[in-house]
DNA sequence: TAGATAATATAACTGGAGGTTATAATGAAT
DNA sequence: ATTCATTATAACCTCCAGTTATATTATCTA
């Protein structure tokens, strides 16, 4: 393709002058004319007259000097591209996350992070973790950041950041659910409020029940935690939530725990990622963060 | 600068694939990979996940494919420019000429050259022939057609393409200068009709009455030519104008030729042309055919 | 589970393009 | 004429983009 002969052709007829221009591109003087009566050979065409005080292009080369320029900048628009995403100055993390993660886990990260790579953007998906699954796959999202266990197929990988402990909770109402240890079975008289479906968090529980022969039914389905909770705390029923989620209503007492036997086994979080995707400067840079953070706790 | 290598990362990146990029290139597979590997070194960044069915774009080659892309389509637009322009397909050719040579001379090759490449423009520049020479210079026109002698500076080079007699003609209302041999200076009795200044037709006339002494004083300017010709038509006196241009009147009667002794020396016209100027493909197969149509007559 | 398949990666080699320095040629300015 | 600043030419050299052959890898298939 000899695209380079272009960039000398550029620079040639920018300074009118070769023996300048090879001053400014640090080449000898008689390789530059070599190139440039290579690049008029190859097209059968003058392209510069030259003269004592330097050269000057002939209609042809003014024919075709905006494309070139045109050419080189977009060559240069790419490259610069590239050095910026290197130094964070631009960029696109793509994450899937279920809401209630990335309210209570996520959305620091992201303040401290946009503080410190204010042109990092952020692309925040909150799908049922099938459908990210999905996105991830087709490579619209960097990763996903969901609780444990879930369908990992060998493409993907995954690590933990953490855990988090489902429990039951009550409104003062419900003194005999607070003061007492109660079985999971006798929660079955209750009015249970639940995540709809789909919900990973809703699978769980209710495989748990499954496994301990209990059917637990439940009587409102909250399409968010949010809603959950305040359904909880006017009284509704039993609602089944993530501790770590309610820990200020349960400090105020706007909440109580039930100290249910058998408990709902932790729950690990963190990252999936498919394996043979390739992470971004700054999407790597964020997990690293996210990761020292998570360490050291 | 490598420019070329950024080919290879676009039929790649097209491909999705290494081997079937180096079949349509008719390059090595390992030329490719080897040639990929040293674009992500030279910007220390991955643009490419290999695996079993061939290769896709990490983030940064997705940044980046659409600046390569155009880049590569306004390389691509200015070669094919060049290969047009050699074609005759497209071109400019950039005339300086008088309205009455245009008129009476250069229109039918304008007219033949058209039909032949319809797609080469014609810039016409009609202003006196002093400005014209410093549009030529400034490399604003291909070259000028005009009447000699004018004042030829070393940088221009000229050759004839045709000669013009300038000759006195009058309606038929002056029947003395009709039948009779006239002396120059008789003329001085009648009312002249020339051309506007500027003219070099006219500083030419000026000039031939002056060397033979005869004080000639135009009663009427006329802008052009055509309208001198009416002005002599209706009787208003007798006008000075190029023979070629008035043939149809004096076959028709409407005019008369006055026999004045001496006679107004003949003038050639041909091309004038920057030295150092190149002259476009466009320009030099116009030029060629307007001459060999010369040099046969 | 072994073997075929299809892709990329690596190694060793080679020719020529793109660079070098030195010098010639050119033409304008002094 | 001489100087100056430019481009052109010549002879040479180096390194890199290409080559072929082979290894590696992961997936698909029987």
């Amino acid at each position: 393709m000899n695209l380079d002969l272009w960039y000398l052709f550029y620079e040639v007829a920018k300074n009118k002058n070769i023996s300048k221009a090879s001053e400014k591109l640090h080449i000898s003087q008689p390789a530059i004319t070599k190139q440039i009566k290579k690049l008029e050979s190859i097209y059968d065409c003058k392209l510069f007259i030259r003269n004592q005080k330097g050269v000057i292009l002939t209609p042809e080369g003014n024919l075709i000097f905006n494309d070139i320029e045109q050419a080189l900048n977009s060559f240069f628009k790419a490259t610069q591209k590239i050095k910026d995403e290197q130094d964070l100055l631009i960029g696109t993390i793509r994450i899937g996350i279920s809401t209630t993660l990335a309210k209570n886990f996520l959305m620091p990260y992201i303040k401290k992070f946009h503080k410190a790579y204010p042109n990092v953007n952020f692309e925040i998906s909150t799908d049922p973790t099938s459908k990210l699954k999905e996105e991830l796959k087709k490579g619209n999202l960097d990763f996903i950041i969901n609780k444990f266990p879930l369908i990992i197929t060998d493409d993907l990988g995954y690590y933990k950041l953490g855990s988090l402990e489902d429990v039951f909770v009550v409104s003062k109402d419900y003194k005999e659910l607070i003061t007492n240890k109660i079985n999971l079975k006798d929660l079955v008289k209750y009015p249970i409020l639940m995540q709809k479906q789909p919900s990973s968090s809703r699978d769980y529980i209710e495989k748990f029940c499954i496994e301990n022969k209990v059917n637990l039914h439940s009587v409102i389905d909250a399409a968010s935690s949010n809603l959950l909770i305040e359904f909880a705390k006017i009284g509704y029923g039993v609602g089944v939530v993530t501790r770590e989620y309610v820990i200020k209503e349960l400090n105020q007492k706007e909440l109580y725990e039930v100290n249910v036997n058998p408990k709902i086994p932790k729950r690990d979080f963190g990252i999936i990622y498919l394996k043979q995707n390739y992470l971004s400067k700054c999407c790597e840079t964020f997990l690293g963060m996210v990761e020292k953070d998570n360490n050291q706790k």
